[in-house]
DNA sequence: AAAACGTGGTC
DNA sequence: TGACCAAGTTT
């Protein structure tokens, strides 16, 4: 993984360079290896450093972070850079009690940096490592209520020495044998140790409680499109769904009353919906389209040139009906 | 302290 | 198709 340094590296006494460790593990955030990689990679050619992150345009930060999703991560991200390099000197606070203080980093993330980029014998508690200790140990209390006890046990197993490839060897393990389903305990070098693979449970840990079943809301998007191929976009609250990103102008989410389109034309519904589900919600999304003339004032947006926009500037679910738009004007 | 907050892959 | 899951944080 390219955020990692290479044991000939670290032998040679390198340490892991902290801004780098600080982007993975906020990418890393609730996010699968497979789908920070490349976003990983862009950040850093385009902002190598904690100081050029912190001089970026917000809306060039929030256009790299569209489709990696939990966009707070992206505003915090920024915030975050411009503490560090406005009040710290652009050092990276050097414990895990002083990056606690950062926005965007919490109890794991500060103990990642901690102790992979500072070697500090801090205990990293992420969803692998809550797995791995709920087996290795038998805990049947189900999460979130066994969180605590979790990382009281992993308090225990934190070594003085090596803390950073400790806590990376523990999520690892998490990632690839000690897995969700189908943990492939005759490859693990803790099987010997394991109580719930002692008491034939292991794959039923950790228990977790239900969690409730996620209603379906309804909205409209309208896509207008001028003559010149501009398109009407508006820039969405920091706060909130989807804040900050670019998006459609449209109605509220919800038990929609249909709202008045943001530029009175001739507006025809395309055939089909956007089917999209967030962390609390379904979405169906209907998709509403116009051409709309040039010297149109809109109630709410700008128009974005046709040779600035970019699709992958959105983030999914605007994307999805922009592509649903492509095709509906493919059929003419 | 419960709820909000994205997305893509998997079974 | 759909529920579950992934290196959590904020309010």
């Amino acid at each position: 993984m390219p955020w990692r340094i290479g044991p000939a590296e670290r032998a040679a006494g390198a340490r892991p360079d902290p801004y780098r460790v600080w982007l993975s593990e906020v990418m890393l955030q609730q996010t699968t290896v497979a789908a920070v990689r490349d976003y990983f990679r862009r950040f850093t050619a385009r902002w190598p450093d904690v100081a050029a992150l912190a001089a970026a345009e917000d809306a060039e930060v929030m256009a790299e972070w569209a489709g990696l999703g939990y966009y707070a991560r992206a505003r915090n991200l920024l915030k975050c850079a411009r503490v560090v390099a406005g009040e710290h000197g652009g050092r990276f606070p050097a414990s895990r009690d002083g990056l606690l203080k950062l926005p965007g980093i919490g109890p794991y993330t500060a103990a990642a940096i901690a102790a992979i980029a500072y070697d500090e014998a801090a205990t990293v508690v992420d969803g692998n490592v809550e797995r791995v200790i709920a087996r290795l140990r038998h805990v049947e209390t189900p999460l979130p209520s066994a969180k605590p006890a979790l990382t009281d046990l992993a308090a225990e197993l934190t070594p003085q020495d090596r803390p950073g490839d400790h806590a990376q060897a523990m999520m690892d393990l998490g990632a690839t044998i000690c897995t969700p389903r189908n943990p492939a305990c005759s490859l693990c070098p803790l099987e010997g140790f394991c109580a719930a693979r002692a008491a034939g449970v292991q794959a039923e840990l950790p228990r977790k409680v239900p969690k409730a079943q996620k209603p379906t809301r309804f909205g409209i998007a309208y896509l207008g499109r001028r003559v010149d191929g501009a398109w009407l976009l508006e820039r969405r609250p920091d706060k909130g769904l989807l804040g900050g990103m670019l998006g459609w102008p449209g109605s509220d989410w919800g038990a929609a009353p249909l709202p008045a389109p943001p530029v009175a034309a001739d507006w025809r519904a395309l055939g089909g919906e956007v089917r999209h589900t967030f962390t609390h919600f379904h979405l169906r999304l209907s998709v509403m389209l116009a051409e709309l003339p040039a010297g149109v004032t809109p109630e709410r947006g700008y128009f974005v040139p046709r040779d600035t926009f970019r699709p992958a500037d959105l983030p999914t679910v605007m994307r999805k009906a922009y592509d649903l738009a492509q095709s509906g004007l493919a059929e003419n």
